[in-house]
RNA sequence: GGCCCAGUGGCUCAGUUGGUUAGAGCGCCGCCCUGUCACGGCGGAGGUCGUCGGUUCGAGUCCGAUCUGGGUCGCCA
């Protein structure tokens, strides 16, 4: 039968005790791990976040025994019951556990109080588990108890608090934005909140906290900063999640270099506050063209080189179809290098020519130099032997190494070969979790043709500077606009975002017109924010980091669910609560709303 | 929406070219044990092999569909 605390109170936490207590009574409160009863003496092991510390239980008279009645209550225990002992600790009786950091001492109880029984748990509560994932997230409560996951959780709240210490410091104030918000359908989907008072319309929970503040920038606080959570109803991947949590900043009267700089001194701090690891500033820079030529991505990993080499010009005289077309289309030829990888063996090269084809590659051209020299390719009939040397040498090819290429529009090569040089590493065991690699990825392209529409769409926002220098070409060349966006990127991943943003009302009037929004319409989605500029505007830029993914990063899981309390599943519903779900007829009713299903949904 | 991977006692897995009564480790239950900490000893319970359908004399195994979870492309201004 579960008791209750009484008067009892805790004392300190399991692990809070060391020999510098021996000899002092302590009240502990915690969750059995486990109970080994040896007969006439009981080892449990007791547990909180702390962590784990071993308890005593042995009959007999004095302060360092319990009496037959709480023997009997600790002869019950079992894995998860939450119990209150007070006791005395003292120095190990036997050998000490290394494995511990309680290890060399123990508590003798002598008195036990059970506050809660247990069900055996469905899956064992210890770290490293290999329980599956779908079961940990529906008892995510019995989960969140394991303690590597605790780590992590308690992780998270070290980094937000290095993070307000540090801007707070510098400044910055933290002002809360509205969840419910009118929705501005550019951008990813939103998820809308249906309004009772005003039938038939609704809200949109934030996608970010992007126009609040600006116009916190219009009101003249400056530096805004916010722990944000944001709202997303696109399709998930280990580092995404449909609720996900930004730090979420803002400046006035600043420039790109302001922002960068006061975003590295915050990540240093961060990293040396949480992990010890001294993050060394300034971070190194790139510009999109560079990135993209060099990686085949605006997020690179620069952790290894296996960089792109366009070979456009060195085969441009091959007779070989796949090369000639792709280059008559516009497109180019580029190539990469796995170092040492040439003796790979054909399975596993049909697997990357696989790999690349998921990625839009009609194919992939390879050429394997043996380490005898010897050459294997998949295109060499198509080849003189002078146009092969040529070719290898410009890869900077030798014995033993595997060549790699993509023949196509400039997008479908950097995406082929900017993932295929991220596989072949990984494959090789070339990246290290804890070698962390911060980068600066500047002057992104403004637009972004969208084939999908037909039209120029903006590729961060619609508020985002343009390059001075580049102006002129909104006129003439918007495929050729730079942004005065900067993006930062830590071992290939998307840490975060931001932007100079337009002040000036003529630039972005033609922003819209370029965009292809009418004035109208314009106001129509974010009147508000136009007319705030009307009275005043500082100039400002922002960024915004994704907690979920730093975290992540920092404590080396591979998805972002480790890091987050209660995440969602892969079609974004929640195994623990079942939601999403159905709502009363009447709740609907109140809101005006009638649920219409497709016709395959309606089956069952 | 596309492609790929997985689903067998509570957990993690094995299960041969389709062939007796589907196994193991851990966990769980009972008894024993005063220095265990991956405690130990003895005994025991526990499975519609994700679901539905098909092929077959016979399906955990082969085929089709479907559900659940994961990865990824599209998507994510």
């Amino acid at each position: 039968m579960a008791e209750s605390m009484n008067e009892l109170k805790r004392t300190c936490r399991c692990t809070e005790v060391s020999e510098k207590n021996i000899g002092e009574t302590v009240t502990l409160m915690g969750w059995v791990q486990k109970s080994r009863n040896k007969g006439g003496i009981i080892f449990t092991d007791l547990r909180d976040r702390s962590g784990i510390i071993q308890i005593i239980f042995e009959t007999g008279d004095g302060d360092n025994f319990i009496d037959e009645e709480g023997f009997a209550k600790a002869e019950k225990l079992r894995s998860e019951f939450v119990i209150a002992v007070t006791g005395k600790i003292e120095k190990r009786g036997g050998a000490a556990n290394d494995n511990l950091k309680t290890g060399s001492i123990e508590m003798r109880a002598h008195s036990i109080r059970i506050l809660s029984e247990s069900e055996v748990p469905p899956f064992p509560v210890e770290a490293d588990s290999k329980t599956k994932e779908e079961l940990r997230l529906k008892y995510r409560c019995l989960d969140l108890r394991r303690p590597d996951i605790q780590r992590n959780i308690m992780f998270r709240s070290e980094v937000t608090r290095s993070v307000r210490d540090f801007l707070y410091g510098e400044g910055f104030l933290e002002i809360e934005t509205p969840i419910l918000n009118k929705s501005t359908p550019e951008g990813a989907r939103d998820y809308l909140v249906p309004s009772r008072v005003h039938p038939g319309t609704f809200y949109a929970l934030p996608q970010s906290p992007q126009l609040f503040k600006q116009m916190l920038m219009c009101s003249g606080y400056d530096r805004y900063f916010q722990i944000a959570k944001c709202f997303r109803d696109e399709d998930l991947r280990a580092d995404r999640q449909p609720e996900f949590t930004q730090i979420d900043m803002e400046l006035s009267f600043v420039d790109i270099d302001d922002v960068i700089d006061v975003n590295e001194r915050l990540i240093k701090k961060l990293f040396k506050d949480c992990l010890n690891v001294d993050v060394q500033i300034p971070m190194q820079r790139m510009t999109w063209q560079e990135a993209m030529d060099r990686f085949g991505s605006d997020k690179p990993d620069v952790r290894f080189g296996m960089e792109l080499t366009d070979v456009t010009d060195t085969v441009k005289d091959v007779d070989f179809v796949v090369f000639k077309s792709a280059i008559e289309n516009g497109g180019t030829v580029r190539g990469i290098n796995a170092k040492g990888q040439g003796e790979m063996p054909r399975k596993k090269i049909d697997a990357l020519v696989e790999f690349a084809k998921g990625y839009g590659a009609k194919g992939l051209a390879y050429i394997a130099i043996q380490g005898d020299g010897t050459i294997k390719s998949s295109f060499a009939k198509f080849m003189t032997d002078d146009q092969m040397s040529a070719l290898v040498k410009a890869m900077g090819g030798e014995n033993g190494d595997l060549l790699l290429f993509a023949a196509d529009r400039n997008k479908i090569v950097w995406a082929v070969l900017g993932a295929l040089r991220c596989k072949i590493a990984d494959d090789m065991g070339l990246l290290k979790k804890d070698d962390y690699r911060f980068l600066w990825v500047t002057e992104f392209p403004q637009f972004e043709w969208s084939d999908e529409e037909e039209r120029f769409v903006a590729m961060h926002h619609p508020f985002t500077m343009p390059m001075e220098e580049d102006l002129p070409l909104l006129d003439t060349d918007l495929g050729k606009v730079r942004a005065k966006a900067y993006d930062c990127v830590l071992n290939g991943v998307e840490l975060g975002g931001g932007s100079v943003r337009i002040h000036r009302g003529d630039i972005q009037e033609k922003m819209f017109k370029c965009l292809g929004i009418e004035h109208d319409e314009a106001y129509e989605k974010f009147g508000f924010l136009l007319d705030a500029f009307k009275y005043g505007v500082p100039p400002h830029a922002g960024l915004a980091f994704g907690l979920d993914r730093l975290v992540m990063l920092m404590v080396g899981a591979d998805n972002i669910r480790e890091v987050i309390a209660f995440p969602k599943v892969k079609d974004a519903s929640d195994l623990m609560c079942e939601c999403p779900s159905p709502v009363d007829e009447k709740q609907l009713e109140e809101l005006c709303l009638k649920v219409v299903l497709p016709e395959k949904a309606q089956e069952e």
